[in-house]
DNA sequence: TGTACATCAGTGAACGCGCGTTCACTGATGTAC
DNA sequence: TGTACATCAGTGAACGCGCGTTCACTGATGTAC
């Protein structure tokens, strides 16, 4: 072979990245290959080596932030706290960068009409979420209740970030992610230190 | 003029209400002229007479939204109750039906995108959603405390319904629906009957 | 060690297709005489 | 009242364009001898 070994799960790898990233900021609709496979410095026929269709792309994006979604949660370096979580989520550095934020907030709506199973890998990215905003609520009462408390804050923080970003007016916009920050937080019962 | 007077006007609202239930269903790009057209008993040339652009459309189709809100809030038919509203939102058929739902719910996404004065119309949409949600909260707190609240109540079930049409399996999105309206009421501190 | 061949990730021209848009035309009716 | 003309919402063929996809080809390197 020509390329050393592991160059092509390299390219392929850099594909989904930009893929990730572009279908986040422009929608899936909105990113042709062409565009794509030249920011990721390849030409467009070169695709289909590595993909069997656009389709296949975006189940492979999905598949890799339900990766990132459980190596993110599962090494507990979100902060620690489910505070910082939604402080994180909810800042202004996320609303003004799309591509390398939440994929729900940016393709929730999109990937409603795609295929099978881009619906069930998205169903686990959910699933992972829920799960782990569940294991950093405070264990007081039943399982059952912290996941629904836990699917609760993520509809508040994720419904904020989308607002946010479709509004036009600063303002309104830093008002409705400090309204989403303190909602969640409230949802989570923790005080803050604000009246 | 062959047509009878107000004939154009009839079948310019009849364009922008099929555009509306379409674009909810499908997305913009999801969306064909000519397709839209036929659905309204029309053919696709025709469609220049009454849209200088598909993007002039789009705009219509959110100043309809926007005026559409003003109404169903100022006459306050919207249930009379928040709690009512909240149930109503989050209520299976409005997650079965997106053709007939929120625009927000459907499009908040894929609008950031579109033109300045798209956004400035949804924009408006978001200001008289917060405002009408906003006068049904009691009036025991300040008004900005009122409008974080209403914010935050606004976020949480645009989310929740976002979220419960997204994910691929019914239970999980039933309990996601059920946990928005729970933290909705809890948010807008009506108590309800469970615990 | 040197030569001939196989491999295959990536190239770039070409394809069919559906899109938004344009435009010459139609034909039923209102208006002018 | 009857006739000629103007109007204009709607028709449907045609356009240019960009899309996803296909395919014959390239050329650097690993492998076989």
């Amino acid at each position: 072979m020509r390329y050393e070994k592991g160059h092509k799960e390299t390219t392929r790898r850099r594909i989904v990245e930009t893929a990730a990233a572009r279908f986040r900021k422009d929608g899936i609709e909105g990113v042709g290959l062409a565009d794509l496979m030249a920011e990721a410095g390849l030409t467009h026929g070169g695709f289909y080596s590595h993909f069997s269709s656009k389709e296949d792309l975006v189940r492979a994006t999905v598949a890799d932030a339900v990766e990132r979604a459980r190596d993110r949660f599962a090494s507990k370096n979100i902060g620690g706290s489910l505070e910082t979580w939604i402080r994180n989520y909810l800042r202004a550095g996320h609303r003004d960068h799309p591509e390398r934020g939440c994929i729900f907030a940016s393709l929730a709506s999109e990937l409603g009409r795609h295929s099978k199973t881009t619906k069930a890998g998205f169903t686990e990215v959910t699933d992972v979420v829920l799960s782990s905003i569940e294991s950093l609520l405070p264990a007081t009462e039943p399982s059952a209740e912290r996941r629904k408390r836990a699917a609760g804050i993520f509809s508040t923080v994720m419904g904020a970030l989308q607002l946010a970003r479709a509004v036009n007016d600063t303002a309104l916009s830093d008002e409705i992610l400090e309204a989403g920050i303190a909602s969640a937080l409230n949802l989570a019962r923790i005080k803050t230190t604000a009246s």
